[in-house]
RNA sequence: GCUCGAUUAACUCAGUGGUAGAGUGCCUCCAUGACAUGGAGGUGGUCAGAGGUUCAAAUCCUCUAUCGAGUACCA
């Protein structure tokens, strides 16, 4: 006996098992339906083994899974990448945290234990990450699965850093970086920029020669310790006369010179401003523009050092207010004003990042030169478009990109110093024999890792074997691969990783290979909450997915978020969309029970004709909801292609075609087969429930047959002839139902009804008959061509209809009509009694008398209908 | 500051030159043999505002308003 709605629970699990172990996720399992030269890859955003999946995972993963089993089943040779991301500085954490809670450090670890501690975390984060990503129904090539450290990818990333280092693109040297006192040197867009309420401290600035001061204002008073300068703008006239003069620094013996530069603006502030050469960005320009000395004054870990003279040891932070305190003891401090201006924060650990110099390893910008021409040649194409904008925006400003980072875990910078002849060198081995200068065997490795973003970048390429060396060929990758898969055909990722990832990959895929990495770059965007707010862990307003899937079920979690996928737009997710989803499965499963009431088992629609009327109508509106789909599918557009399934299975198949079948059992097994045509459009979306009705609808099991998701995607056939009459059949019944309501007999059964259509034929007028008089519930209908007196009608867009009102009682209606009419004459007499009353008019409250003056026109409104429909029905 | 996006029915949103759409809600009716997680019929919109192009504009152009995002910068 079926259960009375359908079970996703006892299905999700075991069909993923069986599809899994059958090998239907891997390149060739769709082998017989096959086409020569089709060939499909996408690669998976590895997500990050620091966690759990969130929704934003469950979106980006469902549309790849929905681009994957499409392309699967309409034949290409397809390729869905998975594999995991070590995330340097976010794993690192997670295992000093971890470290933390055991009351030990990584630096008593050592380098090489905290490392088996790392790896062993990876192994049980990844784990759990791929199991929820099964739990979601996805179908990536498991097999294949990578990591970006493991030893093939460790290869390639040595591969690419030597082949850019002897290039001269990768170069190592004493810059500004951003400096997180925490996780080290960070690229700029590790950097997140927030507008902070600070203060804007005016200091005395004194003249050596005592003759005066300048009014200096900064918002990182403890900084002042590095100034090496003050500077004027060259054409201020104010200050034109101090250019060369020299200033004694507060509570210090240091004095500076006041310079000239046109960086300073001189509508803002004082006009007046220090320059910190070793702590911020533009005055380490100027510094060099002027020759001046370079002054650090605090250390890696943001301790001021002996330049800060008595407030050495303090952190820069924490001795800002003790300095200001100071300096206002010794009447330095002119004001302090409020002053809102934007901060840099690590975007791992939150900490304000500090402009610092410091000895780093860059990627020089010149890398990304071809990639940018090339996508402006139309090479790879964005979805939606005007993303293009902000990826040349970016690229067009592009700086060096600081790879390398005070971390442990990641990769090693493959760079070799010579502890005897200083020689520096890359290579490719993990521990060269000698120095290939001095043949010294005293060798030394960069202590660094590199960028998580590095082996990232590479990701495209490197997982197809790229510079793996042979580790692992035939198994993970296979020879041919760059050859079918390169450049990947699409990539599937969120809007806010563009720099980050996309665009490196970009530059990187076309450096090595020279051609971009993608033909399609799809860029989702958020998951909201339901009133459109951005989810966080600290507003308690997360959805877990998983907590979705068990809840509702993957098919719903997956079909919600593809119906909502609109391209460029937000997503807001809600149970109540989760739930109306849930109705659609529910639409699904009571079709299919219908169908199974009449017939035991369902043929494959391609497997014989079709001979009823009503199945060659639904196949052509099949046909037409395919045409659709595949073009939505074609262009990315999940919303389109879910809406138009939606549609078409539960206001055509079941609206109509169900309904339709009832006058014309023949039919129901053609159906049947339509249907499970239908389960083959829907199935990327659902993958479960379709395999399931698919199977209960053939009289087949999964266990013992082949699953619907290698059988071929539904193809367009043909309009057909019978959608003409179809849509007349429906008119009728629809206007026929419409004129019921108003004589009061909707949903009851009539004698007779007219049915006035110009030009129909014989044949047409045999065909239509039985459906409508099933459908609009009528005993006879005949065809007449004038219009019929004595009835009610109903004018449609195709059609007129009369419902003859002799031939019903119509003494109830009557007498219910005259009823109403006489309560809508009390009501307007008294309310004419009242607003003729002039005195109620001249004292009542204008919203009352308003009030009743609007009562008074809608009484009007409704008794005129009344009292019309009243002398149509008494003839 | 610059760039991009959004503004369409009560709500959530589709709709890139050709008669304004869907789902939900709302109103009226219905325990009818797939489904009340349902069915039938209906109500509901100056497409943010103002100009312009066009035979024709929600759609293209310009400006304005409001909201959102990114990015740069002021020491």
């Amino acid at each position: 006996m079926s259960p009375k709605a359908y079970e996703p629970q006892s299905v999700e699990n075991n069909f993923y098992k069986i599809w899994e172990n059958r090998g239907y996720f891997e390149v060739d399992s769709n082998k017989a339906i096959q086409k020569e030269g089709k060939n499909f890859s996408i690669m998976m955003p590895p997500p990050n083994v620091t966690g759990r999946l969130h929704i934003g995972h469950a979106l980006t993963f469902t549309l790849q899974d929905i681009i994957t089993r499409y392309k699967r089943m309409d034949g290409f040779k397809t390729l869905w990448q998975p594999g995991t991301d070590h995330a340097g500085i976010a794993t690192q954490n997670v295992v000093e945290k971890q470290l933390l809670a055991e009351g030990t450090t990584k630096e008593e670890l050592g380098r090489e234990k905290f490392l088996e501690r790392a790896w062993a975390w990876k192994e049980e984060s990844a784990g759990i990450m791929t199991d929820q990503l099964r739990k979601m129904g996805v179908t990536p090539a498991w097999e294949r699965e990578r990591f970006t450290m493991d030893d093939g990818l460790q290869k390639s990333v040595k591969e690419s850093f030597v082949h850019l280092y002897n290039e001269g693109l990768i170069i190592r040297g004493n810059y500004m970086v951003n400096w997180c006192t925490h996780d080290g040197a960070l690229s700029d867009i590790e950097v997140e920029h927030e507008d902070t309420d600070g203060k804007f401290y005016h200091i005395k600035y004194p003249f050596a020669d005592g003759s005066g001061f300048v009014e200096v204002a900064t918002t990182r008073p403890e900084t002042y310790f590095g100034d090496t300068a003050v500077m004027v703008h060259p054409d201020d006239e104010r200050y034109k006369d101090l250019v060369g003069k020299k200033i004694r620094l507060p509570l210090l013996s240091r004095e500076v010179a006041i310079i000239a530069d046109a960086h300073v603006d001189m509508e803002f502030g004082t006009g007046v401003v220090k320059v910190t050469p070793a702590h911020d960005q533009n005055d380490y320009e100027v510094g060099k523009r002027h020759d001046l000395e370079f002054i650090t004054v605090f250390d890696e870990k943001g301790i001021l050092n002996d330049y800060a003279e008595e407030f050495k040891g303090l952190d820069r932070l924490k001795a800002r207010e003790i300095i200001v305190q100071r300096l206002e003891e010794e009447g330095f401090m002119l004001k302090i004003e409020e002053h809102k201006h934007q901060v840099g924060h690590c975007y791992r650990c939150k900490s304000v990042v500090e402009p610092y110099i410091s000895k780093q390893w860059f990627l020089r910008k010149e890398v990304a030169a071809a990639s940018i021409e090339k996508t402006n040649a139309g090479e790879a194409q964005f979805f939606p478009p005007h993303w293009i904008n902000s990826y040349n925006s970016w690229m067009g400003e592009l700086r060096d990109w600081c790879i390398s980072r005070q971390l442990w875990w990641g990769h090693q910078i493959p760079v070799f110093y010579c502890d005897d002849c200083e020689h520096e060198f890359a290579s490719q081995e993990e521990n060269p024999e000698a120095c290939p200068k001095c043949a010294s065997k005293n060798l030394t490795q960069d202590p660094d890792v590199l960028d998580t973003w590095f082996s990232s970048a590479l990701w495209p390429f490197s997982t197809l074997g790229w510079g793996n060396g042979d580790t692992e060929m035939d198994k993970l990758f296979q020879s041919d691969d760059m050859k079918d898969f390169y450049p990947n055909s699409l990539l599937i990722t969120g809007f806010d990783i563009l720099f980050f990832w996309v665009a490196r990959m970009m530059m990187m895929g076309e450096h090595f290979n020279a051609k971009l990495p993608f033909n399609h770059i799809y860029l989702h965007a958020l998951v909201r909450d339901e009133k459109g707010d951005k989810m966080s862990k600290s507003k308690g307003n997360v959805i877990d997915p998983l907590d979705m899937v068990n809840e509702y079920s993957a098919d719903i979690l997956r079909f919600t978020l593809a119906i909502s996928a609109a391209q460029g737009r937000d997503i807001r997710m809600s149970t109540e969309k989760l739930e109306i989803n849930r109705n659609f499965t529910n639409k699904l499963y009571n079709a299919t029970v219908y169908l199974k009431m009449n017939e035991e088992t369902f043929p494959d629609l391609t497997s014989f004709c079709l001979k009823t009327d009503l199945a060659k109508y639904m196949t052509s509106r099949l046909n037409q909801a395919t045409l659709e789909v595949r073009e939505a599918l074609d262009n990315y557009k999940f919303n389109d292609a879910a809406t138009i399934i939606y549609r078409f299975i539960w206001n055509e198949f079941c609206g109509w075609g169900i309904e339709l079948s009832k006058a014309d059992k023949n039919s129901i097994i053609e159906l049947g087969a339509i249907f499970k045509d239908a389960m083959k459009l829907l199935h990327p979306f659902m993958p479960f429930v379709t395999e399931y009705l698919y199977h209960d609808l053939s009289g087949t099991t999964l266990e013992n047959d082949e699953s619907i998701m290698i059988k071929p995607y539904p193809h367009k056939t043909k309009k057909r002839k019978e959608e003409k009459t179809f849509e007349l059949i429906m008119d009728v019944i629809v206007s026929i139902r419409r004129a019921k309501v108003l004589v009061d007999l909707a949903n009851q059964k009539i004698n007779k009804a007219f049915v006035k259509i110009d030009a129909l034929t014989d044949k047409q007028k045999e065909m239509m008959l039985p459906f409508i008089l099933k459908l609009a519930k009528v005993e006879n209908i005949e065809f007449t061509e004038i219009k019929i007196e004595n009835s009610v009608s109903d004018i449609s867009d195709l059609c007129e209809t009369f419902i003859p009102t002799d031939s019903i009682d119509l003494s109830s209606i009557i007498s219910k009509l005259t009823k109403q009419d006489e309560k809508l004459l009390r009501e307007i007499q008294k309310l004419n009694g009242m607003l003729n009353n002039e005195k109620f008019v001249a004292n009542a409250p204008q919203d009352v008398l308003e009030k009743n003056r609007s009562l008074l026109a809608d009484a009007k409104t409704k008794q005129k209908k009344v009292l019309e429909q009243l002398s149509s029905l008494k003839g």
